[in-house]
DNA sequence: TAAGTTAAGTGATATAGTCACCTAAAATAC
DNA sequence: GTATTTTAGGTGACTATATCACTTAACTTA
């Protein structure tokens, strides 16, 4: 079958994710399409699943009490959501929120399922082990990144990652204001000098970039 | 043996964490002392073994390259560093640094007796799990401070969380600023501010807080 | 006691966040 | 199609925090 393919170059390690009995993980697994925008956990949920992705992507974000958010990470093909998993294990309420941002095709692992293959298979331990030293350390990554580094480099890096000069940004000030934590005032006046330089043109809801070369300028 | 008692009253769940054969973990791991001070581990390190802590503390900061640091988390009593256990098994890179901030008695376990016990015992994955949810709920909470929260509300919330009226807190500015991602000059004005409101006394590397009422007040 | 070291204080300046309000573009209602 | 509403973005004034360069004070050690 064509999806179990795609499913196992993507988690290659579920090929061997095989309990007592012989049997695949995936053959437990359900597969589900969740459409763009859809509130996947929130502040205080409790959870049912593993959640694996296969396509599409989904934002993790926490929020103050002002309304202020801020992006904590963002789960791609390919990655699994350890907050779930987290939660499947101590029980514990999640301290944030996932909002799919495309739709998303998604792999979901029931809890007793899950467990199971913790146990029987090295692999699939491998793997969701992995998968939550990989967000430690994008956590630990974020904190750095608020912490010490400038605006305007964190604007820079993200304009560079997610665009080109010849492929523009579709996204708002505000959006950009929660990916990076900070306040669309900040933002737009950022982006403004950027522009008084000429380095990008600004319309609303998109951002072309003119000057790749002094962007990369900005990076350390 | 009484340390044994101890280390059970910390993880009950090695109590139950035992292998095929009937052997238990705390047979196979070795208790060390760590003097005040020393690196445990630091960012580009292996790692060769999980830890537990038994009694003391260890800091897990992070550092920019002009030097300035922020606290990540502490690991206090029957606390383990999941960051040595994401390398153990994602083999990564630190990104951050362990430092003990006392004498600390420890408990290593190799990683070939880590990864046996993790496929051997429910009650073990179940310890190393809860101790990664609660490092990924403690980060993403510390990002959230950063992002959101006022610093002269982090600083009573830790004046308070750490002294009382008649228990002065030992440390520096320079400390208070590591452990609350700042600068020192910043926090020195602001503790200055309390001092000026009749709220703390400032000795040179002591901090006596003389109205906890007021503090309070300060938090959310 | 003198010299060295570490902790803390200070003023000037730069960067970032907040608040209140405004204008412009796009979506929708009529 | 025009009017209304909604959403995106702009702006000034102000506050909070960070940075830099330097000073002063307290403790430590030779």
């Amino acid at each position: 079958m064509q999806l179990t393919n795609t499913i196992l170059r993507l988690f290659p390690t579920l090929n061997e994710a095989t309990g007592k009995n012989g049997s695949n993980i995936l053959d437990h697994s359900q597969q589900m399409t969740i459409p763009e925008g859809t509130v996947i956990f929130h502040q205080g949920d409790q959870c049912l699943n593993y959640l694996l992705v296969i396509s599409g992507s989904v934002k993790v974000i926490t929020r103050a009490e002002n309304g202020r958010e801020i992006v904590l990470y963002h789960i791609t093909s390919g990655g699994s959501c350890v907050l779930t998993t987290s939660c499947l294990i101590s029980s514990e309420d999640y301290p944030a929120e996932g909002i799919t941002e495309t739709d998303v095709v998604a792999l979901a692992i029931p809890r007793p399922i899950f467990e199971q293959y913790m146990g029987e298979s090295k692999a699939f331990r491998k793997q969701v082990f992995h998968s939550y030293g990989d967000r430690l350390i994008k956590l630990i990554t974020l904190v750095e990144e608020i912490s010490f580094a400038k605006l305007d480099i964190r604007l820079a890096k993200y304009l560079l990652q997610n665009g080109s000069v010849n492929t523009p940004i579709h996204t708002t000030h505000q959006a950009l204001a929660t990916e990076l934590g900070s306040a669309r005032e900040v933002i737009s006046r950022q982006l403004k000098e950027f522009e008084n330089k000429g380095w990008v043109n600004l319309k609303r809801g998109k951002i072309e970039i003119l000057n790749h070369d002094a962007l990369t300028n900005l990076l350390p």
